[in-house]
DNA sequence: AGCATTGATGACTACGTAGTCATTTGTCAA
DNA sequence: TTGACAAATGACTACGTAGTCATCAATGCT
C-alpha cells in the first residue's frame, strides 16, 4: 500500500497524496479529505523509510548505553519520553562490554540517525574523540572525559560531592572512607576528587577503595571488606546510589547500624533512594533537565558546538546521615 | 559517501561495491580487498535506510513498553541484548498513559519494522485484536489477555501464584491478604485468581485490595491502609515485586515486622528482590528465556501463528516468608 | 579446437517518498 | 474583458541500495 495506490484510488497524482500527509496546508481541504478517507479505507500509512531516504532525515536518535545499571535505565526512560514529545524515535544500542563498542558504533553508523547520545562512563577519551570526529551530531551524557572533545551534558559531579562531603562533616564525621566504582572512568575520578578536596579542607583524609563496578554487588563486596578490616569510619561516601544500597545492606547484615555507627551517602538520586527502606542521603541528578539539555544540543538549530553543559544537582537528605544528636531519626529499624 | 563514490574510486561498478558488502562471497577476493580499502579510506558505510527500502526489511524490531516500572526496564534490557546478538536493532516506543497507545502505534506503523513486541499489561483485548489484525509480525509479552488473539509469550502467572500460595500456607499462614496492581489488567486478574484458588483449596479466604498501580508508592499506600485498618493477616501476597517493596517498607515503617508478624511475597524476581535489604520471597520470571521465545516467534522462519507460549517461573525463597519456627531468620532489623 | 559451464562483473531498474518545476484553474483589479 | 497573480495540482526525478539479467573471461570437457 503506497501513496501511488492511494492516488490511483482517489484520482489524483502521487504528489498530491504525499503532500496531503507531509504538508497538508498545501492541499485543498476537499482534496485532502478525499485522500485521507481513501488512505483510511485502504490502510495506507506513509513509509518512513522511503521518507528518510528522500529527505535525508530519519527522525531517529540513537542512544548508546550500557546494558546494565539502574541509573542508565532511568536515563533511558527520560530520553524515550522526551524524544517522543518531539516526534523522534529512540533507537537503542546497548552494550555490556566496552570492547563491543566498536561493533555498536559500526552498526549505528549505518542507520544514518539524526543524532547520537553517548551515555557511558566507560568510554575513554581517545575513543570518544574518534567518534566525535565523524560529522554525526553527538552528545556525551554524563561523561566528564568528553569535555572539550565532544559536546556534553553532565551533572556537576565535583560540586555535588563537595556538598555531600560538607554535609557529612557538618553531621560530625571525622573519619571518612570513599568507595568508588571503576577507577579508570572519569566520572569516578571527578566525583572522588570533589569529595577528597572538600574533606581535605576540613582536614579529613579520604582513603579510596575501588569496588570494581557500579552495581549493588560491588558496593556490597567493598563494604564487607571494609567491615572485615575493622576500623570503620564515621561515614562512607559512595560513588553511586546502587553501590550505596549494597554498602548499606552489607553494613546492616554485619550488624553495623546506619547511620548510628556509620553514615552513608550515595550519588545519583535513583527512585529507590527515596524508598523508605533505604531513604538515602544522596545527590539527586536532575535527569529530566539533563536530558532536555542533551536533546536541545542534538536537535538544536545549529550544529552542536563542543559546549559543555554542567548542571548542578540537588542534595537529598535521607536518614542515612542523620547521626548527630540534633537530628531526630525519622525512623529506626527495631 | 555512497557505494557509487567508492565504485568510482576503485574503478568498478556500484553493483560490485554493493555486493562486496552484502554478499562478499560473490566478489573476487582481490576486488573485495580493493573495495574494502577504498571504503575504509573514504569512510564509506552502507546506508541501512536505502537497503531497507530496497530489501523491504529493516532489521529493526519495535518494542512498545510502558515508560515506567522496574520490571519493564529489565525486560527491555534483555531484549536489547538478545536482539543485538541477532544483528537486529531495537526501536523503542514507550508510553506512560494507555491513551497514548494509538499515537504510538501510528508512528510505529510508519517505520515498517520487521516485528513488534507489545509489552504492557494495560492494553485491553479489543485494542490488542485490532493491532493484531495488521499483517505486522507481533508478539505480546506477558499479556495473558492476548491469548488467542495474537501470539504471546508469558510467564505462568497462575502456576506461579499457586506455588507462592502453597509456600505461604506451608509456612503457617491462615489468614492471607492480596494486594493487586491494576484490577482491570489481565495480568492482575490471572495472578489473583491463581492465588485465590490455591488458598481456597486450603480453606483460606484471600481478600483482594487494589493498589491502583505497579509502582513502589502504590504498594506502600495499600499496605499502610491495611495496617491502619488493623486486622493484619499472617501473610500478604503482592502482585509484583516493586509493589512488594513498598508493602514491606510500609509495614516496617509502622513497626510491623516482616516476616515475624506478617509474611510478604512478591512476583517477578527483580534484581532488587535478591538484594539483602529486601531478600524477598517471590516468583522469579525467567526473563531471558521469555525474551528468547518472543524473539524466536518474531524472527522465526514462518509467520508467527497465534501460539501462546507459557513458561514456568522459579520460586525464590527469601527471608520475607521465613516465619515458622523451623526457619532461622538470617537477619533481623534491630 | 569447439563448446558448455562456471565465476566475476556491469548495466539497469525498482523500492516509496518529497521536492522542483511546470501547468492549470480560479480570483481580482484595471 | 483581460492581464496579473496566487492556489492547486501534476509530471518528473533523485535519494542509495540490491536484485535481475546480460556480458565477458576463464576453465574443463569431448
Amino acid at each position: 500500500m503506497t501513496s501511488t495506490d492511494v492516488a490511483a484510488h482517489v484520482g489524483v497524482s502521487q504528489a498530491t497524496v504525499a503532500r496531503a500527509f507531509s504538508s497538508p496546508e498545501k492541499v485543498a481541504p476537499a482534496t485532502r479529505k478525499r485522500v485521507e478517507a481513501a488512505a483510511a479505507e485502504l490502510g495506507y500509512v506513509p513509509n518512513a523509510i522511503a521518507r528518510s531516504l528522500k529527505s535525508q532525515r530519519t527522525n531517529i536518535i540513537a542512544a548508546v548505553v550500557p546494558s546494565v545499571g539502574e541509573y542508565w535505565q532511568s536515563v533511558l526512560t527520560a530520553f524515550s519520553k522526551q524524544l517522543a514529545d518531539r516526534r523522534q524515535q529512540l533507537l537503542l544500542f546497548s552494550f555490556s562490554d566496552p570492547a563491543q563498542l566498536e561493533d555498536v558504533l559500526t552498526s549505528l553508523a549505518q542507520y544514518r540517525v539524526d543524532g547520537v547520545i553517548l551515555a557511558s562512563a566507560s568510554i575513554d577519551a581517545g575513543r570518544l574523540a574518534r567518534v566525535g570526529s565523524q560529522q554525526l551530531p553527538l552528545v556525551a551524557f554524563n561523561q566528564p572525559a568528553a569535555s572539550g572533545l565532544v559536546p556534553s551534558v553532565s551533572v556537576d559531579n565535583d560540586l555535588g560531592m563537595r556538598r555531600l562531603a560538607a554535609h557529612v562533616v557538618e553531621n560530625g564525621a571525622r573519619r571518612v572512607a570513599y568507595i568508588g566504582g571503576v577507577a579508570a572512568t572519569s566520572t569516578d575520578q571527578t566525583r572522588y576528587r570533589g569529595a577528597a578536596q572538600a574533606l581535605a579542607q576540613a582536614g579529613i583524609a579520604c582513603p579510596y577503595t575501588e569496588s570494581g563496578g557500579w552495581a549493588y554487588e560491588h558496593g556490597y563486596g567493598a563494604a564487607r571488606e571494609l567491615v572485615e578490616l575493622g576500623e570503620l569510619p564515621d561515614a562512607i561516601m559512595v560513588a553511586g546510589d546502587e553501590l550505596a544500597f549494597g554498602v548499606i545492606d552489607a553494613l546492616e547484615d554485619r550488624g553495623v547500624s546506619v547511620p548510628t555507627e556509620v553514615m552513608v551517602t550515595g550519588f545519583d538520586g535513583l527512585p529507590q533512594a527515596s524508598w523508605a527502606g533505604y531513604d538515602l542521603t544522596t545527590l539527586t541528578q536532575p535527569v529530566e533537565l539533563l536530558v532536555e539539555q542533551a536533546i536541545a544540543l542534538l536537535l538544536g538549530p545549529s550544529e552542536p558546538e563542543p559546549a559543555d553543559i554542567v548542571v548542578a544537582g540537588e542534595l537529598r537528605l535521607g536518614r542515612t546521615t542523620k547521626s548527630s544528636s540534633i537530628f531526630e531519626s525519622r525512623k529506626d529499624h527495631g
